[in-house]
RNA sequence: GCGCCCGUAGCUCAGCUGGAUAGAGCGCCGGACUUCGAAUCCGUAGGUCGCAGGUUCGAAUCCUGCCGGGCGUACCA
């Protein structure tokens, strides 16, 4: 049976052992007895209840408004209609009672000992194995020619985390890196050696490191040489001519350029926790004649037309409905001169993913993760950490089956909505409606500058430039804040602040802290906001530790872990194992607790830690992450809220203490579920 | 011009498929470390949800118009 992971998050596998969800499954049972409870005693068959969270734990753990929308048909006040309900219903197994609220709103109240007692299981079992339907991610995408900046990484943290949430939900899910390794903006660079710098390949070759960030420079150089004379465009479109002819030097000096730049991605990428399975290239692509096949099955399926005359005389064009009732409109897939336009290899692409074209790659691998570092492949066998690079020639080892995917994410930015469009169009237009339909373009805006960015970095801005809000990052002009830099800057910050508290820890821990700790706080900035907000980058902002960050995230579950370290080391009677034999009797003996738990500040952190399957749901139902970054920084109040209020360690009352220790450590563990799905590790102390 | 997105507290942003008194963080001001770690916590002040209509029992949320801003709309990607 294949599971999809897009339903309602029910991934429950019967007869095994995982809990698969928590508070997503009371939901569920409670909004069907009410929709039965409806039915029966209202004659009104609802299709779906909406469900709340009341504003105040006092009101209760769910409310559901559905008497509103009854008073219309019954007509009879909201108020009468959730009282009649609140009196008369049964109360399933875990809920305890049925409140009418407020003006007719109908609350629920669980149990809450058990409620407690199954959530600490629940965040205790294991995640379920991936068995669900194949899912593919592109993303990162970053034209090999330059060193990565600030935009990139958000691409890269919004597709990793989504890879994770993915994951989570039980989808078999495989990471692409496309590259595109033989269009302009190589070319452009490769221009840059041979008339700009006139360097021979050997000389290329001994450029120190970070050779991504000669590039950069060099990019940006070459674009203002193009500009102060427009004929040298000339040596552009020669150097791309011949790139793609696949033969003689300069291809050779794309792809050593384009290779050396990829290793530098991967080498940054893998710095905030990300990483890749494979890269399919697009000299692949070309040379293996991909586009060849995707060209044929266009023409035969008429899903293009050859100009004849007109402004496009000479060109393929694909006939693109217009948005919102507008005219449709020709998009250019095949120029007069004969190429194809990026559109139209990646649509070449798209039906490869879907195992659709009928060809595949060969694989060769080009590196292994190892021991938090990316290094070259050169012996051994390909395994699990190996990142495979697309070839035309098979290689000598067993070559994984990537592709063929049900369902397609690609990461990319808001900008490129309309050539995703075209991309989805051609494969309606050869018939493949249903994998269109599956192809998702994950958007998000752009990372920009802020003013204050702007003259921290030094860059003089134009007069029209000044005036706007924000300026955007061009790697054409070489404007941005190159992502290695902004990595760099946010670990020695951290050194410094880990330097000002841990000094009884040696110089190697303080470093592995501060490398945690700056990667939290990155990946957290990129994550917290929801994904059409324009990010103008602030350094002060991205550089904070406190407040809504990645490092207070940290700091709350290393407080927790502070507690069982200490607990551990405690040589008194009242030890960690203590504490799990007490926790046991605890759960036989729920009246020992039951008034504990009346408590709703406590209840609430609980509450709280249990609508993380909820959160995923949400999160994935909508694709957006910031919505459980939001869950986890919640999350994270709330338990610093608990931490200040209650003394755990020095309670001397056995039964409160293994109680107060069971709510830490369900916080905990919550927290370092979502923490890990948000790609942010956690230091043993910070 | 047309399309997409945005406009919520001084600043940066949340606000789930319309629902109870619009919330965080930063900043400001004032408190809390001989205590499980102060990268923390508590409190005060701060909002005509751009404007005007409409739909609805109910609108920051949906619809229409306007104002302001951003991005697309290339034989670039």
């Amino acid at each position: 049976m294949v599971l999809s992971c897009f339903g309602v998050g029910l991934v429950a596998r019967t007869g095994s052992l995982i809990i698969s969800s928590m508070l997503l499954k009371r939901i569920e049972e409670t909004e069907q007895h009410l929709r039965q409870f409806i039915a029966q005693h209202f004659g009104v068959e609802l299709k779906r209840l909406t469900v709340e969270t009341p504003p105040r734990t006092e009101f209760g753990d769910l409310a559901f408004p559905f008497s509103f929308e009854l008073a219309k048909t019954l007509r009879r006040s909201p108020r009468e209609i959730a009282l009649q309900v609140a009196e008369n219903i049964e109360t399933p197994p875990h809920v305890d009672r049925f409140v009418a609220a407020g003006n007719g709103h109908l609350n629920v109240f669980f149990k809450r000992v058990a409620f407690f007692r199954d959530l600490h299981r629940w965040l205790h079992s294991p995640s379920a194995e991936p068995s669900g339907e194949k899912v593919i991610v592109e993303h990162t995408n970053i034209n090999p020619n330059k060193a990565a900046h600030i935009g990139h990484l958000r691409n890269a943290a919004l597709g990793d985390t989504l890879v994770r949430l993915l994951r989570a939900r039980g989808c078999r899910v495989e990471v692409q890196n496309y590259i595109d390794n033989t269009g302009v903006q190589v070319a452009d660079v490769v221009v840059g050696f041979q008339n700009l710098r006139q360097m021979s390949f050997e000389e290329i070759q001994s450029i120190a490191e970070p050779f991504d960030y000669y590039c950069w420079d060099l990019y940006a150089e070459v674009s203002k040489w193009y500009q102060e004379e427009e004929s040298r465009l000339k040596f552009r479109e020669q150097t791309l001519q011949e790139i793609e002819s696949g033969e003689g030097p300069i291809p050779q000096l794309a792809e050593y350029i384009s290779m050396r730049v990829v290793f530098a991605h991967l080498k940054t990428m893998l710095r905030i926790g990300v990483r890749y399975e494979v890269l399919p290239r697009e000299s692949e692509i070309l040379s293996m004649k991909f586009w060849q096949e995707a060209f044929q099955r266009l023409k035969d399926k008429k899903a293009i037309t050859y100009q004849e005359n007109g402004p496009y005389q000479g060109c393929w064009t694909m006939q693109v409905p217009g948005t919102n009732g507008q005219p449709d409109e020709e998009k250019i897939i095949v120029r007069s001169n004969g190429t194809v336009t990026y559109v139209g290899k990646d649509i070449a692409y798209q039906l490869w993913k879907f195992g659709l074209l009928g060809k595949t790659f060969h694989y060769r691998p080009l590196c292994q993760y190892r021991g938090g570092e990316v290094t070259l492949h050169t012996h051994g066998s390909p395994n699990e950490d190996t990142v495979w690079l697309t070839t035309t020639e098979p290689s000598p080892h067993t070559e994984p089956d990537f592709g063929r995917g049900q369902r397609v994410f690609n990461v990319i930015d808001v900008r490129q909505s309309y050539l995703q469009r075209v991309v989805v169009e051609g494969l309606r237009r050869l018939g493949f409606s249903n994998e269109a339909d599956r192809s998702v373009h994950f958007s998000y805006e752009m990372v920009a500058l802020s003013p204050a960015c702007c003259s921290e970095l030094g860059i003089e801005l134009s007069e029209e430039d000044r005036r706007k809000p924000y300026v955007e990052v061009s790697g054409r002009k070489g404007l941005g804040v190159k992502a290695d830099d902004l990595i760099n800057k946010l670990f020695e910050k951290s050194l410094e602040e880990v330097n000002a508290r841990g000094k009884a820890l040696t110089l190697k821990q303080r470093k592995e802290i501060a490398q945690k700790v700056s990667i939290g706080a990155l990946r957290y900035f990129l994550l917290k906001y929801t994904r059409n907000t324009v990010i103008a980058f602030d350094f002060s902002e991205a550089l904070s530790f406190e407040g809504e960050t990645g490092p207070y995230l940290q700091y709350s579950v290393v407080r927790a872990h502070s507690i069982f370290r200490k607990l551990e080391a405690d040589d008194s009677e009242w030890n960690l194992s203590i504490w799990e034999k007490e926790c046991e009797r605890m759960w036989e003996q729920p009246n020992s607790i039951a008034e504990l738990l009346e408590d709703n500040e406590l209840w609430s952190l609980l509450l709280q830690a249990a609508r993380l399957d909820e959160a995923i749901d949400q999160t994935v139902a909508t694709l957006e992450i910031s919505h459980l970054a939001k869950h986890v920084f919640n999350l994270a109040q709330q338990f610093n809220l608990f931490y200040h209020k209650y003394r755990i360690l020095s309670e001397s009352d056995p039964i409160k203490k293994c109680f107060y220790l069971t709510i830490t450590d369900t916080a905990r563990q919550g927290l370092l579920k979502g923490l890990d799905l948000l790609g942010i590790p956690v230091p043993e102390r910070m």
